[in-house]
DNA sequence: CTAGGTGCAAAAGGTTTGCGGTTAA
DNA sequence: TTAACCGCAAACCTTTTGCACCTAG
């Protein structure tokens, strides 16, 4: 049984992925939902882990397809902060992302719209799609009893 | 036989080593200068390529010990940019990335050193120790005869 | 119907670790 | 002299691929 806001998505959802000629399938549903309810970041195998209590027989390479296709939608993106695994993000609202050095936590932070990207000049010829922004450091738990 | 520009960046490479601890060996001398002189980014597997040239013996684990004890001493920060490997970049002058979605290439974009960071609060307790911004887009080649 | 998606298992990348011998300080 | 580092190889973790079966459109 699923909520009624949730066939609402289900239908924006539907439609996102037909306009890129991706099917709608039960495995991406839950995907991008898990996703969206998720504040944390997980990777890809944290999806596929949390997924498997819904849905049982999912394949982590499934896991690895349904976020390739919502990112070619335009309603996951990723976020690389470090040599380790890649994190998945469902809020596609301008903000940025800190990584803590110690604990590798992951925090949003909030961005006004416009002054992200003022005093930068792309060389002609290119074309910006996104921007993603990490700032490094270390979280009001780690910061306290450290040398920072 | 080095050149003199190089003796005094050496002698400054070996400093910076020693304020952590770490030793000025001739592997982390040859992987900086190499990472100085170059201007594409490279992996490690590609800075082990290419420092072998000039040291046959180099291990690619010694490669990643050297570009560590580089990063830990803020000579040396890196790169993630999409799901595959990690770059190094010696360049620590405030700057962002561009990164070519189509060829995976990456540029180096200039900005004003404090528009940057400007329009963002951190929330309480958080320590800001240095940030990284990527531009996902097409560049001029890879722009032209497609969509975008 | 059938192109595209799924589950599974194996392979391919990328990075880290353990160890015996070497070396910078 | 000796803790740190090196080279090598194996292990580990993350992501991709190939294939037989299945299903959304």
């Amino acid at each position: 049984m699923i909520p009624v806001d949730q066939t609402e998505r289900n239908d924006r959802l539907s439609e996102r992925l037909a306009t890129r000629g991706f099917r709608f399938t039960p495995q991406r549903r839950h995907v991008y939902e898990l996703l969206r309810q998720a504040s944390d970041h997980p990777t890809a195998e944290e999806v596929f882990l949390r997924v498997k209590q819904a849905m049982p027989e999912i394949a982590l390479a499934t896991v690895y397809n349904c976020l390739d296709a919502l990112v070619q939608c335009g309603l996951v993106r990723l976020v690389n902060l470090h040599r380790g695994a890649t994190r998945y993000c469902a809020n596609m609202k301008e903000h940025w992302h800190f990584h803590c050095d110690a604990c590798e936590s992951v925090f949003d932070v909030a961005v006004a719209d416009d002054t992200v990207r003022a005093g930068v000049a792309l060389p002609w010829g290119f074309k910006a799609e996104r921007y993603e922004t990490a700032i490094h450091g270390l979280c009001p738990a780690c910061g306290n009893g450290r040398k920072g």
